[in-house]
Formats: C-alpha cells, sequence, structure tokens
DNA sequence: CGTACCGAGTATATTTTTGAACCCGGTATG
DNA sequence: CATACCGGGTTCAAAAATATACTCGGTACG
C-alpha cells in the first residue's frame, strides 16, 4: 500500500506547499513582484528550507516540467524501441488524461511562463537538458553520436510540439475528456511520423 | 505586534492539534479505548513528538486546566493583597466571557474528563498541586505557614466551586452572554465570602 | 506456570527545519 | 562617486521531529 512514512510524506506535502503558494502568488501578483521571502512566509517555511526544496525562485514553476525522456528509454523492455517506448509512455498518459483538479494549476503555470521572459528561458533551458540527456541515452543504446543528437533533436521537437498543442486545448477550456481524445490522436500521428519519416505524408499531399 | 517567529508559532500549532484530536478521539470512544499511538498518527506527528508535548496520556487532557494561582499572587502589583489580585483576575476573566469556538471544546473536555476516572483522579492531583505552590506564594507573601495552608485551602474550594458552577452552565446550554453576567456576580459574591468571612452571612439568615 | 502480545513511556541516532548572519549584484539616492 | 538598501542565494550552528529499538507492567491464552 506504499505506506510511505510520516517523514516522507511530509517531505513531498511541504514541497506541494510550496510550490503551489508560489504559484498562486505569481499567478496573482507577476513572478518578479513576488519575492521567495513573500512565497516562504505564505507557505509557513524558512527561507532556508524554500531553497532546500528549490535551488532556485525559477525552480519553484519549471521544476517537474519536465519529462524525463531519458529514463524511458534506458528504462525500456527487452527488445523494444526507444521510439516504441516513448510512444507506450506518451499514450498511456493521453489515456489516463489530466485530473480535474491539476486543470487549474496547470493553465496558471501556463500562464506565469508564457508572460514572464525569464521563464520562458529557463524552459527553454530545460527542455535543452532534457534533449541531451536523450541523446546520451540513445547513444548508449548503440547509435553513433550524430545519430543520437538528430534523434533527439527529432524526437523532443515533436513532443514539445505535442504538449503546446494539449496547453493550448486545456487553456481554451475544451472539456477534458475531448481533449484527452484527441491527445491521443495526435500522440499516434506524431510517433507515426516520427517512426516512418517525412515522405510517408508525401504521397497524400498530392 | 507579537511577531512570534516560524518556530514558536508551529510549536503552539502543533501542541494545539495534538491535543484537539486526542480530545476529539477519547469524546467519541473513551479515554482508554484510544492509544497514544492513534492520535499521534491522527495528529500528523510521531509519537515520541507527542511525548515530548505532553509527558503522559492523561496530560493530553489536563495539561492548561489550571490556572496558575500562585504565580498571580507572586506577581500582583506593589501594595496590593493576595486576594485582590485574584478577584481582579477572575473578574476579568468572566467579564471577557470564553470565545463561541471554545465552547465545544470545553463541553467536550469536560464529558471526557468526568466519564474518566483515571482523569478524574489526576485533575484532583493537578488541584493538589495548584493549591500547594499557592501556599508556598502566600507564605512567600510573609504569611506563616499554617495560615498559608488554610488560606490556599479555602481559596481553592472557592474557584473550584466556581468552575463547577461554570461548567454546569455551559454544559447546561445557556447563552454564553447569561453566563458570563451570572459568573461575574458569582466571582465578587465568593471573593466577598473569603474577605469578610462566613460570619458576614450570618447576620443575613435570621 | 510460561509466554506472547499490547500499550505507555524512554533512549539514541539521524534527518529536517529554523534562525541569523552573511555575500553579491543591482539600483536608488545624496 | 559613495553609500545604503533590497532581493536572490549560501553558510553554519542549534532546535525540532522522526525512525527504531528498547523497558516495563498488565493481561490473554495455551
Amino acid at each position: 500500500m506504499m505506506m510511505a512514512g510520516l517523514r516522507e510524506r511530509k517531505k513531498e506535502q511541504t514541497r506541494r506547499r510550496i510550490a503551489e503558494v508560489a504559484l498562486r502568488l505569481f499567478d496573482e501578483r507577476g513572478y518578479d513582484a513576488v519575492t521567495v521571502n513573500e512565497i516562504a512566509e505564505a507557505a509557513g517555511v524558512a527561507k532556508v528550507t524554500l531553497f532546500t526544496y528549490f535551488p532556485t525562485k525559477e525552480c519553484l514553476v519549471t521544476d517537474g516540467v519536465a519529462d524525463d525522456l531519458a529514463a524511458i528509454v534506458a528504462g525500456r523492455g527487452e527488445g523494444r524501441s526507444p521510439l516504441a517506448a516513448l510512444r507506450e509512455h506518451y499514450r498511456s498518459m493521453a489515456t489516463r488524461g489530466v485530473g480535474e483538479a491539476d486543470v487549474e494549476a496547470l493553465q496558471a503555470k501556463v500562464r506565469v511562463i508564457a508572460s514572464t521572459p525569464a521563464l520562458m528561458g529557463a524552459l527553454h533551458a530545460v527542455r535543452m537538458g532534457e534533449r541531451y540527456d536523450l541523446a546520451a541515452a540513445l547513444a548508449e543504446g548503440g547509435e553513433d553520436d550524430l545519430t543520437a543528437q538528430l534523434m533527439a533533436a527529432q524526437i523532443t521537437a515533436v513532443i514539445t510540439t505535442l504538449q503546446e498543442a494539449f496547453f493550448r486545448r486545456v487553456a481554451a477550456g475544451e472539456p477534458l475528456e475531448e481533449v484527452g481524445r484527441r491527445q491521443s490522436r495526435d500522440v499516434e500521428l506524431a510517433f507515426d511520423l516520427l517512426e516512418h519519416g517525412l515522405s510517408s505524408r508525401e504521397g497524400e499531399r498530392s
């Protein structure tokens, strides 16, 4: 039953509370207008504690936005291709959908990031890191370096696009199950394209 | 503004939560049927933590029931009699009244204590301690030992009686302001009796 | 009778959180 | 130009909370 122990439960709880409070304040007053002192106070923790959970102010928003693609690839089952593992992962994500409760937080996060240049930059940096790690994982799997980097670039580009489509739908207020359905379709389309290459669509255009 | 600092605020909060949870569980299921482990778990703390706040299970209920009479006497203003200081204290207590929110907790506490022999005993012990300390404070103020003990005995007996009357009224569901009014009157009557002696009432009886 | 368990309470080591002082870069101000 | 403040971030010691394992008295049970 994952009886996680008091210590770990409290840590998760604290971390969560800090992030939620920060997001709410950022959304209300703007990222730059809120100091970390205020966040700590509002969350009921000391500033030092805040910084043990989130090394920088930016991390309050960007932490957890990265899907660990490298881990998914590295941890795929025997005899499974990296792409198959990733497809499976995003397929199940789409199927599971988002919880009602998370939507509001998600929208707020998108708003805050989009309205804060520093966070846009940080997000970009996160994605670069994601791509770099994915390339390493692919190289580990036997691909040569340049191939690995090209594959990683394609894959992360596609996944980022999927996420953006998702965010737009959520932001537009589409009903959640509708979002889920579309997202499921998009995932298959995206991975088909990755697998079979752009030429596979060429024919349909004529 | 009593900007108490995060540490102290959290301690008070934790102590309060433990006591509240304990009282609720005791009231629901009976003192003996609830283990300290359950209380700790329900309050979200470790058993050890509970015991750093409350040295025994009984203290979960009895802590804070003692008015520190000795301190009131010791801390009275210059040239003021112990009795005057005590009267003033209880007068202002009665005037201030109880908060709406506390009533429920108070009633529960009375229920739990009354229905638990061990707690009745503990309560008695607390009162003995109170009396003992009061006697010491009076002796410190210049009274000889026996006189101090006799005075302390009278005073604590009277105050206990006042409290019991108060509890009965609250338990009976009298409106709070009514309780406050009566209590104010009772306080004056009680201290008049203490000050002027029983004979002061003899005349009225004939 | 023994023994095995349960709940109150204790001892000790480790982790988490706090407090307080500080550094450093930026910006306002005299 | 100097100086003083402010906000992000770090350092280190001290306090609080947790995990774990224990003692001790009582009691159910074979």
